[in-house]
DNA sequence: ATTATCTATAGATCTATAGATAATGC
DNA sequence: ATTATCTATAGATCTATAGATAATGC
């Protein structure tokens, strides 16, 4: 039964990655620890010599899933080095991110849920936030001064509103209007 | 026991009220029916003769969350004639409205919750959501055309997506930080 | 007679712990 | 000897239902 510390770490890692996933799609009181270890190929029996308590696996699988969406936010901006925002923009304010439950903005699946949840979580979203500011910053650095990082905290306000408030309402042209008018004022923000 | 039916339509209206503050709280999975209905001074047993089930409760107490919230976006709007965009920014993007948990607006405390949840649930954060749009249009709309519309959308979109945010970080300066320039920006916005 | 609310409970699920098992690591 | 994972379970909680109670409404 036993397993190498090579392996249990491996595990450690599955079980955090699938957290990240199905914390998005349900919410974090909306799947168990039966169901989340059972998707990582365990028993819930072994989930407390792994991790201290469900919010600490909370914590740790927000830092996972900001972290993953980070890399996509860097990755979508690499390619089209003439306006790497663009890209951004095309991405996060689209149908299909609006779709995706599992995989999409941990901010916008889990931002309700981290507001009531503690230190520990909150703290995983703020350096996610840092990261994903960051990269912003980069990509409207063309104003000078400091202005760009406020212009930067506005395009995330935007972006995830927009996408928050697009999928929360049934009306498929109501919600594609909330993603086209944000991309539209992102861009005036960043020309500014 | 039984009540009469004056009474009992006032207690499930107070039902209503009392999970639209709660589930505001808590979020729809935080919280069971048994707190509910006490909290309301009832007991559990009582609930199945008012609501189909708890996802009927979540999607009218999310009516009932949203009527209250457009209601004190008017009154806010209507205490400045000279600028009623003035104190509805004032309010929203408070740290007070940051720190209320309960009464504060519902999309940021239950956007998450809501996006996972089913058409009636959705269809009351739309209509609500049509209501505080209506608002904004008639607060920008000394800009001509339909252009007031895209705006209306855009300015919920960063006002809802900065309140998010400056809830999910620890770090008061930058939660502060993310409420001050969605409010510069939503005047730029408006302006334009 | 009807019915709003009550007490009680079914059956499922939740987080967390205890002790057994069997493989690793020394 | 240590320990990662397993099975099993405690104790609490969840949604929903059943049947009793007592007041309303006809």
């Amino acid at each position: 039964m036993r397993v190498s510390r090579v392996q249990a770490e491996e595990n450690r890692q599955t079980v955090i990655n699938v957290a990240s996933r199905l914390f998005r799609e349900h919410g974090f009181d909306g799947i168990g620890l039966k169901d989340l270890m059972e998707a990582a190929g365990l028993t819930q029996g072994a989930f407390y010599k792994q991790f201290a308590s469900k919010e600490d696996l909370a914590a740790q699988a927000s830092s996972r899933a900001l972290e993953s969406a980070y890399c996509r936010w860097t990755t979508a901006a690499a390619a089209n080095p003439e306006d790497p925002l663009g890209p951004v923009i095309g991405f996060y304010l689209s149908a299909g991110h609006r779709e995706e439950k599992t995989d999409g903005c941990p901010i916008v699946a889990l931002g309700s849920d981290a507001a009531r949840h503690g230190v520990a979580v909150k703290a995983s979203f703020e350096a996610g936030i840092r990261t994903h500011l960051e990269v912003l910053e980069r990509l409207i650095s063309e104003t000078r001064g400091e202005e760009f990082k406020s212009k930067a905290m506005a395009v995330l306000s935007l972006m995830v509103g927009a996408l928050t408030l697009s999928r929360v309402v049934n009306d498929p042209d109501l919600a594609q209007a909330f993603l086209d008018t944000a991309a539209a004022q992102v861009r005036n923000i960043a020309a500014a």
